[in-house]
DNA sequence: AGTATTTTTTCGAGGCTCGAAAAAATTAGA
DNA sequence: TCTAATTTTTTCGAGCCTCGAAAAAATACT
């Protein structure tokens, strides 16, 4: 059951919110961060000095815009970027990258790779993964002690504690436990994310306005993910991930999916499923590994061109994305949609058929106001997506910390 | 954004989290509440010193059961039955009733009235409901400074904020701002819940062995309704109750549904639909406005007996129910699940088709693991939530509030 | 230069939780 | 019956934390 507040959780939380204050706002003086969370000056006053004086945050010298006010001008406070660093890692199709991101957010290093993901036995693939990381980590420029947590995210399933990948259409390996071997093996705190709920994250971070409390972001690649945030919070199952918006089902026996089950949202409308249709292959065709975004481009534009079987399987795929949001929407009420991937691309093409769908749904009500936006590179979202979720781990675990604090990633300590 | 933590917060949260200890264990002593809330014995002492004098808790003087152990015995805190008071209402098709239950959840008066909602005008429903409240209330039995919270529970959509229903199948009316009058009227704070909400706060009562974090209730009635609780949290909609499972889509452009759509669960499991579907009725054929209990125990008893259209309508209402759970549970994980309402004692003829739809899920890996209960009287499960929902709001905004004691709540005060 | 204005820091007061020790209430055993 | 042991509960002082008020600091206006 939830446990007691005790004393010294106070200053914890207190602290943690000061840091979010910062890092949400970007430079904001005290003043305004007694405004935002309710504190009073002085006890925003107390904090920040603690903060400053642990090289966490800084007076920001930047040349000041013109107050314009008359009396003491405000001093806005600024993350300092040396306070921490994060590692991410981001394993998709064919593709490994990783990230050293300083503690304001600026990407410092990276490096990206190919690599067969599909065909590559478990032990390649892990040691890919440890040895892009070890690479990063041995960058002359960079201090290591100050990498305070790595993030990888994958396609796939991951466990509600995101400590391992559970399941993954980019290899037929299953059950990964990458947060632990990151862990021994760098002595870095380490969490395995999912791809789609970076994703989420990371929209709210570029659009606050649009993307605050409750949204939903749609991966539309060679299959369909989802990341939801409800309430302000990133929506995971009760044992994994969760949110796997591409199985739920669309027709009860009906078109073959890549999970090997029948009438899955995914089997209507993953690249593969558009390929399938476009092609008038059965539906109950096997699903082919990979369609190169250069086709699905050829595709798209066929389909624009004229009417046909590609057009058809565009509108088969809003179809079933529709029925699915206006289920879904059933659940959690209408929110707004950010559709992310090549295949955002072809949203055009989607669309009019999807809204058809959803407005004959219960969760489809006024579904005019209903809006969507088009993202068609999920690359970058994931890894910023990645980088704040293991900043704001930074954040509140390691310098706002229930117990003790970890003095070898403090910098700067009087 | 989220706000900081007061120095005030704590006793209040601390006091809060005593409170429901003791709710939650009967009559625990202070050490053990001390245990399970992690706070010092000292701090519990203080509280619960406080909150006796309030005449919140008070000592269990019953007859301990021997303590057989050494020392000096425990002495067990219990609620003060006389601390405060709540009014729940219940408004379902045809039937309204109310209950005043004392502030440890025991049932002090109860009425129950029949009334023809279907066809019944705006304002004497609303009259109605605002009569049996005023009854209650003045029972010379009562205190009624004493009723510190009532609770409205509907069959129907809600609004998020618990303030009015929006949309019910029992009436024609929409949008009745039931807490807004119940306010004006008696001067006592009032919510509008969701029947299916409420039956799952009052299944986390009953058994928090089984239902604890995450589960479902499903009520199968005339619609099909349900009640989710993730995570610990019963979940609603953004704007409204939300949970709409009877309304995600089962077969895009299926049967006729009650709300007017087409292919929605409960257009093939609620008992309208399968009364239509065992008399062998065209599932374009409208809806009718109800089933007697008596007729649907009939149809199951008939079911039972020979194979026909009776059993083949309770199939396919399982073969929705299953690749609705199963789109459900792709969402959100497995979670034990809770067969409510009259329907359900016709489980044992739509559990076949339920789990054979379900193994053909995403969301049904290892569906034997997925357990059901089924409790065919929902009404007393509604009334039960409702009073725990209501007590606990009495627990934590009246008798650990933020700003201030509303006083003319408060007994025995020294 | 002096005054008004706004931001930030300082300081004492009041609360809260905690640990240690004391007090209370009972059982086990002599 | 009396004493020692044991367990629960209360008491008390220490240490933090936040807050409000006042002071200090830093600028614009006149």
């Amino acid at each position: 059951m939830s446990v007691g507040i005790r004393h010294d959780d106070l200053r914890r939380r207190n602290r943690a919110m000061v840091i979010s204050a910062v890092r949400r706002a970007g430079q904001p003086s005290r003043t305004e961060i007694a405004a935002t969370t309710g504190l009073s000056h002085s006890t925003i006053s107390a904090i920040s000095s603690d903060l400053i004086r642990e090289g966490i945050l800084a007076e920001s010298k930047a040349s000041e815009p013109v107050s314009l006010k008359r009396g003491r001008p405000q001093v806005g406070l600024a993350l300092n970027p040396e306070a921490a660093a994060v590692l991410t890692v981001v394993l998709s199709l064919n593709f490994l990258s990783a990230a050293i991101i300083d503690y304001t957010g600026q990407v410092v290093a990276e490096e990206q790779r190919r690599l067969d993901t599909l065909t590559m036995p478990r032990d390649e693939l892990i040691r890919e993964c440890m040895a892009i990381v070890r690479r990063r980590l041995q960058d002359p420029d960079l201090d290591v002690r100050s990498v305070a947590r790595i993030a990888l995210a994958i396609q796939g399933i991951t466990d509600s504690p995101a400590r391992a990948m559970l399941w993954s259409p980019i290899t037929p390996q299953t059950d990964i436990a990458f947060a632990d071997m990151l862990e021994d093996e760098f002595g870095i705190p380490a969490t395995v994310e999912n791809d789609c709920n970076m994703m989420a994250v990371a929209l709210r971070w570029r659009n606050p306005d649009r993307y605050r409390d409750d949204f939903i972001a749609i991966l539309l690649s060679h299959g369909i993910g989802m990341g939801l945030v409800l309430k302000g919070e990133l929506f995971t199952g009760t044992h994994s991930s969760g949110g796997e918006f591409g199985h739920m089902i669309h027709r009860p026996g009906g078109a073959l999916c890549r999970c090997g089950r029948r009438g899955c949202i995914e089997a209507y409308a993953g690249n593969y499923a558009i390929w399938r249709n476009a092609r008038q292959m059965s539906e109950e065709s096997e699903p082919i590994a990979d369609v190169s975004d250069a086709d699905m481009r050829a595709l798209a534009a066929r389909a624009r061109e004229k009417d046909g079987p590609e057009r058809e399987a565009y509108r088969k795929a809003g179809e079933a994305l529709g029925f699915g949001l206006g289920s879904l929407f059933a659940l959690i009420d209408p929110a707004p949609v950010a559709m992310v991937g090549a295949s955002a691309a072809a949203f055009d093409l989607i669309e009019p058929a999807l809204r058809k769908a959803i407005a004959q749904t219960a969760g489809g009500q006024h579904s005019d106001s209903i809006s969507f936006d088009t993202e068609p590179n999920e690359l970058p979202l994931i890894r910023e997506g990645c980088a704040m979720r293991a900043l704001s781990f930074v954040d509140q675990e390691i310098f706002a910390p229930g117990a003790q604090m970890r003095p070898s990633v403090r910098k700067n300590v009087a």
